[in-house]
DNA sequence: TATGAATGAGGGTTCATTCAT
DNA sequence: GATGAATGAACCCTCATTCAT
């Protein structure tokens, strides 16, 4: 970001942004058009170039408008988290799922970014990714009960497989709900209600069995 | 996909669709140019066309032909599979990452298409996807001993648990060899030997007790 | 025409003319694509262009066969026509129509070629649009009752003004019926009554009074 | 039509105006090139899509502002035109085809256009033709003295019998005058003497014996 | 601050025609 | 006779970016 956008009224820059958001996410990096976001915030070309300097910066800001936005909301919604790690993945999992139905685009945005950088922008992109996961992570295992992990296991695995396996499945989710404009929001139970299934597997395999006890699941 | 482009000398084929591969996945579809296609395969831009009609039609050809050789080198390698559900995963996983190493362009291309596709390409890719899913999923589950689940868990979403935990964790290590031309072959026991960690977490879960005995895992 | 077609058996020659009269009435010579007459015939390019020459060469060839038909069909029906020049037209112009509207695409090509001929064409059509004028004002001049005129007029004139004001009037009516497929035929007893009463106004103009009211119109 | 090609700095304007009119009219619209045209005026590409989007528009726009052109003129040299319809049409005529003579360009542009409507233009162009009749008619019609008009005729076919008459006529001779650079301004009193004596034989057929003594034309 | 005219390289695609087989 | 692979120029159009105003 070598030009600091901040002078420009805020009415202004919301419109350039929500355009931006829209065009990136609809078309990707490579075939958004810059002409179509200026006519889609009613700005002139010329003022968005003075103010972003080229397509690159744009995107980068944009993106990290939408990273922020992203992280503002986990930290809005994860309050009151379970101590349980994959009870607190169940949670966060719907607060992920809900977000992305609320703003589909925003979400969208940033998840191709990261699983699918646009090539010249890696570097830049590899960075936020850092960022959000420097932010999220302790977010995530902040004052996670651990004794109730099985000693045998390596508990730093176990953290990184619980969160590798919800994030695949979650992605499973959120796929099939794409464009479909905000009508999922009433199925966002049965969602859960599914991951729930897995969770109680996974806990079979980490949790020991005291705890799995505690827990009133099945020996 | 008017022209089937059957007779077209296998030689200049070849070089099209190594041109086409290495285009598609270095640009993504968007930006990748036809022109630097004809140039790379040393043929003209009239051609090209004549046999393939347009890009989409190039794409969805050098697509099928990396789904083709990825279930190709899928099936020859697929010997003497574990009946243990988990240790073959471990060794499908093995299988798909080295296939990775050796083609990263053609594993690369079919990975962003599935993950990211096209959008004027989507329903297209997707027929693809259930395509290779439905000659994966009964390559990955034929004869797998059921015996060894919990009978306490429900089967089948114990194994979409270990497809989709795996798949992640496999990604993690692939997307850190990207362009790091074939020098990672070395790497893989390493990789594998950390994969293993994780399934024998998975275990835990999703196995017998008793079962988990016989394999000799610490109780 | 440089290369006399003579040899190309008559099943193709006649696929690739059927071909041709569409690919060039729907598209006009310069969009006309040799490419599709080829498919559309069912002939391989190279024999295309080995019988004609070039795209010039098939144009005109498709031309002089729509041109040779409209000579054909003309005789054919001109047979026992009215000694009196007005009816003649009125006759006439009934064939014109109802050949437009039985074979409206050669009908179309014909006159598309003379009204706006194709520009790097223009010499050889207008040729045949000679040759159609030679062959045509004797079929329709010939053994006219030129008694019925009045002797005070240009008779020549007067012919040449039947001519132009019944081939503007028809040229109304067939206008209107492009595309609509051969639907038009069960009009075109409409059409002629309403040709009827513009020549009858040309009667008062040209005939003298005392065959007027043989004619049993109103004096 | 997006953009309204308003604030061109006029002397381009006119530049690609100029361009446009002789590459259409010389090429019709399939065949017209916009390289040509840009190279033609002077300007870049981008430009001249910048301005008007696509071919399309340019060509309306072209087209547009010949036929605003033709109306002017006409509009112009439409005074004191004679009641006497047919007297009338023979003005008008005159002045269409010195208006030819004139703009031979212009005036082809625009006939081309109407007679040979470039099929995905057709709705468009269909327009602006009624446009013109709409404008055009009552300037024929204006004030017309039907009283000399015999009554036992259709007013209303006689005046498109006329009409029509006029217009075939007309056209056969700026057919002739095509591309021969202005020339031919010198035959216009000719030809207007040799529309004369159809115009005297129309005279017969559409007044009235009483009118047309007045007019002492022969009985 | 704000505009939008201006650029020209590059995009994908179509074309009539040739020629070795 | 008959094929269709092969060409490359030309097609219309879009692009991110600059700059005089």
């Amino acid at each position: 970001m070598d030009r600091p956008p901040g002078p420009l009224p805020k009415e202004k820059m919301k419109a350039v942004l929500e355009a931006s958001v829209r065009e990136f996410a609809e078309h990707g990096y490579a075939k958004a058009s810059t002409n179509r976001i200026t006519k889609g915030a009613g700005i002139s070309k010329g003022l968005l170039f003075h103010y972003f300097g080229n397509k690159k910066n744009l995107y980068l800001y944009t993106l990290d408008a939408c990273v922020e936005n992203y992280l503002q909301y986990l930290s809005v919604h994860l309050k009151d988290l379970s101590p349980d790690l994959l009870e607190r993945m169940l949670e966060i999992s719907g607060i992920k799922i809900k977000m992305f139905m609320e703003t589909p685009l925003m979400y969208r945005l940033v998840a191709s970014a990261f699983t699918d950088p646009p090539w010249e922008l890696k570097e830049e992109i590899c960075a936020r990714q850092n960022r959000i996961y420097s932010k999220q992570v302790p977010l995530i295992l902040k004052d996670i009960d651990k004794s109730m992990f099985r000693e045998d296991i390596n508990h730093e695995k176990a953290i990184q497989l619980v969160l590798a396996a919800m994030e695949a499945l979650s992605r499973r989710h959120t796929a099939a709900f794409r464009e479909r404009a905000d009508g999922g929001l009433a199925e966002l139970p049965k969602i859960i209600d599914d991951l729930k299934e897995y969770v109680d597997i996974l806990k079979y395999g980490i949790y020991t069995g005291r705890k799995r006890k505690e827990l009133s699941l099945p020996e």
